[in-house]
Parts: C-alpha cells; structure tokens; sequence
DNA sequence: CGGCAGCGTTGACGATCGTCAAATTTGCCG
DNA sequence: CGGCAAATTTGACGATCGTCAACGCTGCCG
C-alpha cells in the first residue's frame, strides 16, 4: 500500500520529454518562465505506470503533483466498511494530487493506472512554491479547484434526486466523452475502462442492482451491454430517458 | 429574482465595523497591509439581511464576495424540475461567491439568509485583483477551496454508499456543531435552521420519507423531534445508529 | 489438466423508498 | 379571532433496491 513510487514504474526525465508534451500548453504551468520554468524542469520526473499501478494511494503522504500525459486514471476512496469506490476518472491533461498539497495532508483518495499510463510527478515542495508564490500558478490552480468543485456539486445533485436508472444514462454519456465511437449508422459505442462493480460504486449501487438496471435497458432497446463495450443505437431516446425519473 | 442587492438589504460602510468585525482575523483577508488593505476597505461594504432574503439568486451575474459576519445563510440549487435543493449553510466566517468569481460566470447557487444576517460585500473587481495578484489571498481561497472539496467528496461519498436513515444521522451530527445546545443530563438539543422540506432535499428524499425516517428513530428512543426542536438522549447510541447500514 | 478466485448474472424475498391521496397541524395575515 | 395557505403527518400501494444464495464464466496458477 504505500510502497515508494520509484520501486514501481519506470522514471526517465529528459526535458524534452516535457516541451514536447503535448498536453503542457494546457497545464497550469503553461506560463512559467525563466528561473521558474528552470525549476519546473529539474522538479519534473516523467513516470510511466503499467495498468493497476498505483499513483498514489490512499493514506500516502503526498510527494507531490502528477500531471497525465496518456491513459485513463482511476481515482478511488475507500468508505467505511472498507469497499472500494469510484470516485472519478481522470485522464491527459489533468493534475492529480494538488488537494493533499494544498492543505499538506494525507492523500484522501487513491489513484490507479487503468492502463499503460504516462504521467509526470512535479517534486512536492517545488509545486507547492510555485503555487504558493506565482500568483498566476495559484490562480490557475484555483480556477481547477472551482471547476472540480462545480462538476462535484452536480455529481452531488444528480445522486441525491435521481434513480439508479437515470444515475447510470448520466455516467454513460459522460463517458461517452473519453471512451465513445460513432458508428456510420450513427450508433455510439462505449468500450467502458472499468468493471460493472466499480460502474456500480459510481452510480452508487450494488453490482445486483446495476446489473439489473442495465438488463431494463436492454429489454428498452435503449442500449446493449456485452462485457465492456456498450452500443448505444439511438443517443437521443438515450439521453432522453434520463429525465424519466 | 433577479432584484438588486441594494434595494433589498440595509447597507452602510463604517470602515470601524470590519476592523472590529470578530471574523476578519479569521478570513483570507488577515493579511492584508498597506495600499491593499486600503483597496479592501473601500470596496467593502457592510449590508444586512432580513430573514428570507437573498444575498445572490441562482443565475446572477456575480457581484463580489460575501463575508458572512453573523447569521445562518442557506445555500441552494434548483434541479432539473425547478425543485429546490438545499446545498448546505454557511456560517459566520465563510465567504460566498468565490466560485462565480474565479470561473467568471453566474451564480450556480442561490443564497438566502435563514434569519438576520449581516454580511460584507467585497466588490467584484477588487476581490478578483486581489485574489488573482496577491500570492497569499489567492492560495488562502485556494485552501478554501480544497477544504469545501473535501467536504463534498465525503458528502457524496455517504449519498452513495448510506441509506437515507444513516444520512440523517451524519446530518443531525453536523447541525449539533452550529446549532446544538447541552443539557445537564447530558441530552443533546438541536433547533434546527431549517423546514422538514428543506432536511429532506439534504439527504436526498422526499419528505415524506423524512417523516417516516424520523418516527422510526423516536420509535428507538433515538431521538425526539417535536418542530424544529430536536432532542438526542444519547449521542454516543444516536452516533453509532449510523454505522448500522 | 484441475483447482480456485474473482466477476457477472439471475432468482427470491424482505426492506426501503417514491407517489398519490387525504387528514391534520402550523404559521401567518387580515 | 377567523381563515387560508403552507407544512407536516399518515395510509396504501407499487416500484425499486439491497441482501443472500446459487450458478456460469473467465483467467490465472500450481
């Protein structure tokens, strides 16, 4: 559990690595320079994670910033009782770990790799100067923090007033975003890139349940699931059906 | 809805007021020094609430930032239905607002004072060039930010995973903190802020599930509700109630 | 190959929840 | 004080959900 990062994933750190990364112009670091962007550079190591590696883990003492340059990031809490949930995915371009940094306390959440991912660790007390320091970092760092903040919130609207049902078409055509492909006929297709219990912890319900709610769908024609690929043959009734109930 | 702030709140600006306000020690603005503290005294402004009105309405254009000084400020979203949900409360201390300022868009949340209130309104412009220039303002909000992040993400996390009996409980456990009162005996009371209605938009029910809810905790002997008066025997037994699904 | 653990599905059943409806109480205003 | 609107409670009923259990499937390892 809270095994050192570098003992499992494989660092290298060429600087060019970083000015060709593709995502970098749209990261919170986008407008460092000089001096800053010099310290940026020696603080930055790229990482690359095998599926089901950790990032970091619940309970860890934070080590700093990952920005995601590839792959798809499970982020993970666990409750009460000790079950697994899936709090949320994140993917390139995203900056995981700044919450634990900012109020310098254990990581809440865990982060897997759901596949060969790449990301880049920005060394903690570095990100933290930086943040704390460069106004613009900060205020980038802000704008983040309200935009989870209000995806957050509607997550929160959405569990509270709607059914499992109407919770799942929700999920489904947010990931229809990262994970989708259309068809010729106009058809959209879902390979989904996690299993039905963590699909069921995000709706928040159990796999029975979730299993069933996708079978209703089914019987509806409004989708059909065959392991992880999910076809969507008319997006509109889809979304449409979100609003019953 | 939409009406302005000034024709419906009482407002004056004796800079006295904020130096002596017991809160400014507390908020992100303690710091403050020189030719900035001057800027923030001149654009703030001391405005108060009676019971009901709203500070800002769900889809105003943002007009600064609220620091709430005394009085209970209810926070609330309208659902796909119009149905109004109650987000949280905020106290003496909090600052609202800050989310529409940063992202630079309207209000996603209304706020409505649940009794007098007193406030400080720190213009738009100002809060935002101080929040945006000065490294400490900005990465104080930043805190705020994670902090309310990590409120959200427990309360999403229980809305997922507990039954509408447990979330009542973790709900009345957070309301003893700001309206709690101790007897001798040990009981705990509660006069709650807010409607049945409004509770039951908490945990995400209907209210009359809440109502069936709650004569299942008197049935128990858990806990007394008569109006807005709540009465808990024994909070250790109340507590542990939650953990039991 | 056999065994095994984990995932997914299905059935049965009880508990909970939402909805509709009606009765009752409360709070407020004239 | 009377009256009205809103809030709250209760009943009945159907739909949904969680739990327990059984079964089939897959992938992994000895």
């Amino acid at each position: 559990m809270h095994a050192n990062t570098e003992q499992r994933s494989a660092c290298c750190s060429t600087r060019d690595d970083c000015l060709n990364c593709s995502q970098f112009a749209d990261t919170e670091w986008r407008d460092l320079e000089g001096d800053d962007l010099e310290r940026f550079f020696t603080a930055r190591r790229s990482c690359a994670f095998a599926s089901g590696q950790s990032l970091f883990a619940q309970g860890d003492r934070n080590a700093g910033l990952y920005c995601i340059r590839t792959g798809t990031v499970a982020l993970r809490q666990l409750d009460e009782e000790g079950n697994s949930v899936l709090i949320g995915l994140a993917y390139p371009g995203d900056v995981l770990g700044y919450r634990a940094l900012v109020s310098e306390r254990e990581h809440r959440t865990s982060a897997e790799a759901l596949g060969p991912c790449q990301a880049c660790r920005i060394d903690r007390d570095t990100a933290r100067r930086l943040i704390q320091e460069r106004p613009q970092i900060g205020f980038a760092f802000l704008r983040r923090s309200t935009r989870d903040i209000e995806n957050m919130q509607d997550a929160l609207l959405r569990t509270a007033v709607l059914s499992n049902r109407s919770r799942l078409i929700h999920l489904m055509l947010s990931l229809v975003e990262h994970h989708g492909s259309r068809a010729d006929d106009g058809a959209h297709a879902i390979d989904l890139p996690i299993s039905r219990r963590d699909l069921a912890s995000m709706i928040g319900a159990r796999h029975e349940t979730l299993s069933r709610v996708m079978s209703r769908l089914e019987k509806e024609d409004l989708a059909q699931f065959s392991g992880r690929r999910v076809v969507i043959p008319n997006m509109e009734a889809f979304a449409a059906a979100a609003a019953a109930c």
